[in-house]
RNA sequence: GCUCAGAUGGUGGAACUGGUAGACACGCAGGACUUAAAAUCCUGUGACCUUAAAAGUCGUGCGGGUUCGAUUCCCGCUCUGAGUACCA
C-alpha cells in the first residue's frame, strides 16, 4: 500500500495511549533522564504552529535517550492560572475554570495528534486543588522560615525565635526588614504575642510590607517589574501607575549572591545568564555617611547623616555636591525657607514627567538646591545638598555622591550648576570637556589617598571609614524583593488570615484552601479584590482571609518537582521520587522567560534545599532557548484611482510599481509559494468576487512580510490543518528542517511538500513497485552498509548538538542513497527505521511491525551501534589547489604517505599543465584532505 | 547609550577542529508520462564572460590583516534582530 499517513498515525496515537508506552517508572538500574518543556498557558486560541516547535525538538530528544538505554521522564501539564481566562470571565460571566478546561481539551487534541511521547499520567495542572494545595503549602515553609546570614540558608523560624530567647535580637544577622528592633531576651520575654508576630513578619521569607508598586487600573492588579514594559502592561498594553499598598513579598534577595554565583554552574544560554545576572545587578562598592549640617531650620529633621553607596569610594575627595531622589523622604525637612519653592516646584515639575518621559529624556540636566548642606566624612569639606531625578529612590539609599571628574553624569550637572569639578587621579585628562572614570594613575587632591594607585585606595577608604564608623565596605544588589500576590480572582488562595490586623497561615491539615465561588469576577464596590464577593468565607467564621491570589509565577515555580510524583496525596513529591530523578536534564523553552519564570524557580529550588525537602541547588542542569516563530503575512495589491479610491483591480507584487496601490493582508493558507488561489480568494473576500485581476507570467504574486503571529493579519498557520494534509511525521520533520532550533524565523509552509516527499521516499524503500510490503534477507552490501552508519553516526551526533535540522538533511541524503543502491535489505532497513524513529515515530513503528516485530517495542529498541570500519574509504579525491585555487581532482590512495601523494600530484600531466613548467617553492598535502602547490 | 546574537544563491539553510563554499530542500526552467491537468519521474539551476564544448573571472554584509589556504581566526566599520536602560 501507499503511504497511509492518517490511518497509521491514528493507529499508533491510539496503541501508545492504550499501552501508555511512555509511562516512566522509578527504575534504578537505568540511569534517569529528565527531559522537560515550559508548560503551556492554555489560551482560547489554540496551538499555532511555533508552540509545538520546542515539544518536537524535547520529544525527539526523549526518544532518542530511550533508544540509547536512558529512563526518560518526560512529561506534559499546564500553567492554568492566569489573567486571559478571567478577563473572559468578567466579559462573559463564564466561569474561569470551565473556559480553562475546554482550552486545556483543546490543546490536548492537538498535542496528542502530534505524536508526543509525554507521559500523560503525571499531568499537573497548576488550578487544580489538588496541585495548588503544594503551592499554598510552599508558601507556608516561606512564611515559617527566614534567612540566616551566619548558616547561609533559609531556616525554620523557630530557630530565630530561639535566638530571641536566648541572646535578644543582637547577634542575629538576618536578611530583613530595615526596621527590626534592638531588644534583650528580657525585653523579647515580656512582648506580648502580637508583638512578637508582629517583629518575626520582618524576617519572615514571605512578608507583607507597604510597597510603591505598578498598579494597573485597566486590569484591577498590580504588576511586576518585569511584567511591565515602559509603562504599559506586558499583557494587554495598558497604562501602569504606581500606587503605595499593604503587598505580600518574597525576601529573594537573600539569594542574590547564591543565584549569581550558581548561574557559573549551568549550562544555559549565555544570553540568559547575562540577563540575570544584569537583573540581579550586582556592585560592589562602599557605603559612605555625610553628616547633615544642621542649622536651626533643619534641626527637626529624623536623621543625622545621609547614606550614600557608591562603587568609587576612592574618588570621594572630588566630591562637590551631595544629590537625593526628589521622592527622599529627608528632602522636605532639609530644604531651606529660601529653597522651598525652587524645591517644591521640582519636585511638582517631576511627578507630571511619565516614566516614559523621564526615560527618553536622559540629555536634559535638572535638578534643585535644598539649601542644606553635609560634611564629606573623609576631607572634612561642607558639601551642598542637591534633588536631581537622574538620582533613583528605588536604587542604593536613594542618595548619590557627585564626582564631576570621574562620572558623566555628575560632570554634566555640575556643568550645569556651576559646582567645582575636582580631578583625582593624575591619569584623568581633557576634564574641561567630560568626565574620565579611569582607574589608573595616583591620586591627586585627594588628602590621605595622595599618590596611592586604585586599589590601595579602595582597601585603606573602606578600612578607614569602619575605623571612625562613618562607612564600610558594601555590596550592592538591585534585585528587589518580588512582590507576590494579585488582586485577581483566577489564582491559588494564599493560605492566610487577619487577626487584629496581623497575618497568620491557617494549619497545614486545612490545605488546600479552595478558591471560592463569587457571583462576579470584579473588585467589590470598596474595590477589595474580588475575593471580597464570596460569602461567608472567613476562617473559623470569624476571620478575614488575605483577599489577593498568588501571582502567575507561584504555581510554575516549582512544577517539575510534581512531575516526578504527580498523585502524592501526602507530599508535594516523596524523598523517594526526589532523590531518584533529581533534576531536570534538558529544560526547552522560550528566552521570554529568562528573568521571570526562570528567576523564581531557581530562588524556590534553592530555598527547598536549604529546608531539606530537594537535593540540588540549580534545578535545570541544562537549558535551550527555542527560536520565535514569527508570521509571514502575504499581500495583494488594490489598485487606487485617480480619485485615491480603491477599485476592484488587483495588481500582481511585480507589477505594483506602475500603479498607486494600497497592501491588504491575504490569509497566507490561500497563497501557496507566494502564488495567490484566486477562487479561493474570491471566496475569502467576497467584495472582490468579481476583481480584476492583473497578473504577471499568468500568475498572481503575492508579497511577503514577516509580522507577528497574529488572527488580525492572517497569517496565522495552525498544525491541525498540515496534519490533515501531510501527517504529524511530515509536521514534525518539517518544523525541524526549517533551520537551527535555537535561531529566530518567520513561518513558510513553502518546503513542506520536500519533506512529505521523502517520507514516501523512505516508504518505498520496503515496498516493491506494486506497493507491497518487500524485504530481502541477503547480506548487506558493503556500500549499503556504509550509508547505513553514516546516519547512524550523523543522527547520534546532531541529537546530542541540538542540530536537528542537519539530521534531516542527512535522512534525506541517505534515503536517496539507499533508493540508488535499489536497497532491499531488512538488515539495514531495520536499523535505518530505529534511527529514523525519534523524529518520525508513526510511519516507523508501522513498518517495525511490518518487519516481524511486535508492536510497540520500537520505542525501547536499541539504536544501532556505530561501526566505523564501514565508513573506511581506500581512495580520496584529493582537490589540488595551485596557489590557493582549486584546479582539479585527483584520486589517489589513502595509504599514501605525504611525501607518496606529493610526487604522484607532481607526476600528473594536467598538474604540470598549470605549473607552466615552474617547480612549486612548496607543496602543503595534509592527507585525506587537500594538495596545495605554492608557485 | 550599553550587552548579546546574527548577515552565505530567487528562498529556508549546510559546510562540526582554518582545507573542494552553496550539501539537503523549496522555487524556477526544460523534458518524459498523459487527450489534458494533477501526481510522479528525469535533467539543469550562485553571478559574470564566452562557447559547439571546454576554459576563464568574480563570489559568504563592507574595509584591512594573519596564513600555503579564511564563511571559519584577528582589527575596524555598516546593517538587522533581541534584551536592557540615568543602577551611583
Amino acid at each position: 500500500m501507499d503511504y497511509q499517513f492518517k490511518e497509521i498515525e491514528k493507529k499508533w496515537q491510539e496503541f501508545w495511549a492504550q499501552n501508555q508506552t511512555f509511562k516512566a517508572e522509578q527504575n534504578t538500574s537505568k540511569p534517569k533522564f529528565y527531559v522537560l518543556d515550559m508548560f503551556p498557558y492554555p489560551s482560547g486560541a489554540g496551538l499555532h504552529v511555533g508552540h509545538p516547535l520546542g515539544y518536537i525538538a524535547s520529544d525527539i530528544f526523549s526518544r532518542y535517550k530511550r533508544l540509547k538505554g536512558f529512563n526518560v521522564l518526560h512529561p506534559m501539564g499546564y500553567d492554568s492560572f492566569g489573567l486571559p481566562a478571567e478577563q473572559y470571565a468578567i466579559q462573559t460571566g463564564q466561569h474561569p475554570a470551565i473556559t480553562t478546561e475546554a482550552n486545556i481539551n483543546t490543546y490536548r487534541r492537538q498535542l496528542d495528534q502530534i505524536g508526543f511521547s509525554f507521559d500523560w499520567s503525571r499531568e499537573v495542572r497548576t488550578s487544580e486543588a489538588g496541585y495548588y494545595k503544594w503551592t499554598q503549602w510552599i508558601f507556608m515553609q516561606l512564611f515559617n522560615s527566614w534567612y540566616n546570614l551566619e548558616t547561609g540558608r533559609a531556616e525554620d523560624i523557630t530557630t530565630l525565635i530561639e535566638k530571641f530567647n536566648a541572646s535578644g535580637s543582637a547577634d542575629v544577622k538576618a536578611v530583613c526588614d530595615e526596621d527590626t528592633k534592638v531588644f534583650l531576651p528580657s525585653d523579647w520575654a515580656t512582648m506580648s504575642p502580637e508583638e512578637k508576630q508582629k517583629e518575626l513578619l520582618k524576617y519572615r521569607m514571605t512578608y507583607l510590607k507597604e510597597s510603591t508598586v505598578n498598579w494597573c487600573p485597566a486590569l484591577g492588579t498590580v504588576l511586576a517589574n518585569d511584567e511591565v514594559k515602559d509603562g504599559f502592561s506586558e499583557r494587554g498594553g495598558y497604562p501602569v501607575e504606581q500606587k503605595k499598598m499593604m503587598q505580600w513579598s518574597m525576601r529573594i534577595s537573600a539569594y542574590a549572591e547564591r543565584l549569581l554565583q550558581g548561574l557559573n554552574t549551568i549550562d544555559w544560554p549565555e544570553p540568559v545568564k547575562e540577563m540575570q545576572r544584569n537583573w540581579i545587578g550586582k556592585s560592589v562598592g562602599a557605603s559612605v555617611k555625610f553628616n547633615i549640617e544642621k542649622t536651626a531650620e533643619n534641626a527637626g529633621v529624623p536623621a543625622n547623616y545621609i547614606e550614600v553607596f557608591t562603587t568609587r569610594v576612592d574618588t570621594i575627595f572630588g566630591v562637590s555636591y551631595l544629590v537625593l531622589a526628589p521622592e527622599h523622604e529627608l528632602v522636605a525637612g532639609l530644604t531651606s525657607p529660601e529653597q522651598k519653592e525652587a524645591v517644591e516646584g521640582y519636585i511638582a515639575q517631576t511627578k507630571k514627567k511619565s516614566e516614559l518621559d523621564r526615560m527618553a529624556d536622559t540629555k536634559t540636566v535638572s535638578g534643585a538646591f535644598t539649601g542644606s548642606y553635609v560634611v564629606n566624612p573623609v576631607s572634612g569639606e561642607r558639601i551642598p545638598l542637591w534633588i536631581a531625578d537622574y538620582v533613583l529612590a528605588g536604587y542604593g539609599t536613594g542618595a548619590v555622591m557627585g564626582v564631576p571628574s570621574g562620572d558623566q553624569r555628575d560632570w554634566a550637572f555640575a556643568t550645569h550648576f556651576q559646582l567645582p569639578i575636582v580631578q583625582v587621579l593624575d591619569a584623568q585628562q581633557n576634564l574641561e570637556l567630560q568626565a574620565d572614570p579611569t582607574k589608573e594613575g595616583k591620586y591627586v587632591n585627594s588628602g590621605l589617598i595622595n599618590g596611592m594607585n586604585y586599589q590601595e585606595a579602595i582597601n585603606f577608604l573602606n578600612q578607614w571609614l569602619e575605623d571612625k564608623q562613618a562607612g564600610k565596605a558594601k555590596i550592592n544588589y538591585r534585585m528587589r524583593d518580588a512582590i507576590f500576590g494579585r488582586q485577581r480572582y483566577w489564582g491559588e488562595p494564599i493560605p492566610v488570615y487577619f487577626k487584629d490586623g496581623l497575618p497568620y497561615l491557617i494549619k497545614e491539615e486545612e490545605l488546600p484552601l479552595l478558591l471560592p465561588e463569587i457571583d462576579k469576577y470584579l473588585p467589590t464596590e470598596t474595590g477589595e479584590p474580588p475575593l471580597g464577593r464570596a460569602e461567608g468565607w472567613n476562617y473559623e467564621d470569624k476571620y478575614e482571609y488575605e483577599l489577593s491570589t498568588m501571582p502567575g509565577w507561584a504555581g510554575s515555580s516549582w512544577y517539575w518537582y510534581r512531575y516526578m510524583d504527580a498523585r502524592n496525596q501526602e507530599e508535594f513529591a516523596s524523598w523517594e521520587a526526589i532523590e531518584y530523578w533529581k533534576d531536570v536534564d534538558l529544560y526547552i523553552g522560550g528566552a521570554e522567560h529568562a528573568t521571570g519564570h526562570l528567576l523564581y524557580s531557581r530562588f524556590w529550588n534553592k530555598f527547598l534545599k536549604d529546608l531539606g525537602y530537594v537535593q540540588e541547588e540549580e534545578p535545570f542542569k541544562k537549558l535551550i532557548n527555542q527560536g520565535m516563530i514569527q508570521g509571514r503575512s502575504n499581500f495583494v495589491y488594490r489598485v487606487i484611482d485617480e480619485q485615491g479610491r480603491g477599485t476592484n483591480t488587483l495588481v500582481s507584487h511585480g507589477l505594483r510599481g506602475n500603479y498607486k496601490t494600497s497592501a491588504l493582508h491575504v490569509d497566507v493558507n490561500i497563497v501557496e509559494n507566494e502564488v495567490l488561489n484566486i477562487p479561493k480568494f474570491k471566496l475569502f473576500r467576497p467584495e472582490f468576487k468579481d476583481a480584476e485581476f492583473i497578473l504577471e507570467n499568468g500568475k498572481y504574486l503575492c508579497g511577503v512580510e514577516v509580522e507577528k503571529m497574529s488572527k488580525s493579519k492572517f497569517n496565522v498557520v495552525n498544525p491541525d490543518v498540515l496534519i490533515e494534509n501531510y501527517g504529524a511525521d511530515t509536521l514534525r520533520m518539517y518544523e525541524m528542517f526549517l533551520g537551527p532550533l535555537e535561531q529566530s524565523k518567520p513561518w513558510n509552509t513553502n518546503g513542506i511538500e520536500g519533506v512529505f516527499k521523502f517520507l514516501r521516499k523512505f516508504w518505498r524503500l520496503f515496498h516493491n513497485e506494486a506497493w507491497e510490503f518487500n524485504v530481502t534477507d541477503t547480506i548487506p552490501h558493503k556500500t549499503e552498509l556504509k550509508a547505513l552508519h553514516k546516519i547512524i553516526k550523523k543522527v547520534q551526533d546532531d541529537i546530542e548538538r541540538f542540530s536537528f535540522n542537519t539530521s534531516v538533511s542527512s535522512f534525506m541524503i541517505a534515503v536517496n542513497e539507499l533508493t540508488e543502491l535499489k536497497c532491499k535489505n531488512r538488515q539495514v532497513l531495520e536499523d535505518l527505521v530505529i534511527v529514523l524513529s525519534s523524529y518520525a515515530p508513526h510511519i516507523c513503528e508501522e513498518l517495525w511491525m511490518l518487519l516481524g516485530h511486535d508492536a510497540g517495542t520500537l520505542s525501547y529498541a536499541a539504536y544501532p551501534v556505530f561501526n566505523p570500519a564501514y565508513l573506511v574509504e581506500d581512495e580520496f579525491s584529493y582537490p589540488v589547489s595551485v596557489n590557493g585555487k582549486t584546479r582539479l581532482n585527483l584520486n589517489l590512495s589513502l595509504a599514501l604517505e605525504a611525501k607518496e601523494i606529493e610526487e604522484a600530484v607532481l607526476a600528473d600531466e594536467q598538474v604540470q599543465k598549470y605549473l607552466e613548467g615552474k617547480t612549486p617553492k612548496k607543496v602543503i598535502v595534509v592527507k585525506g584532505r587537500i594538495v596545495n602547490l605554492v608557485v
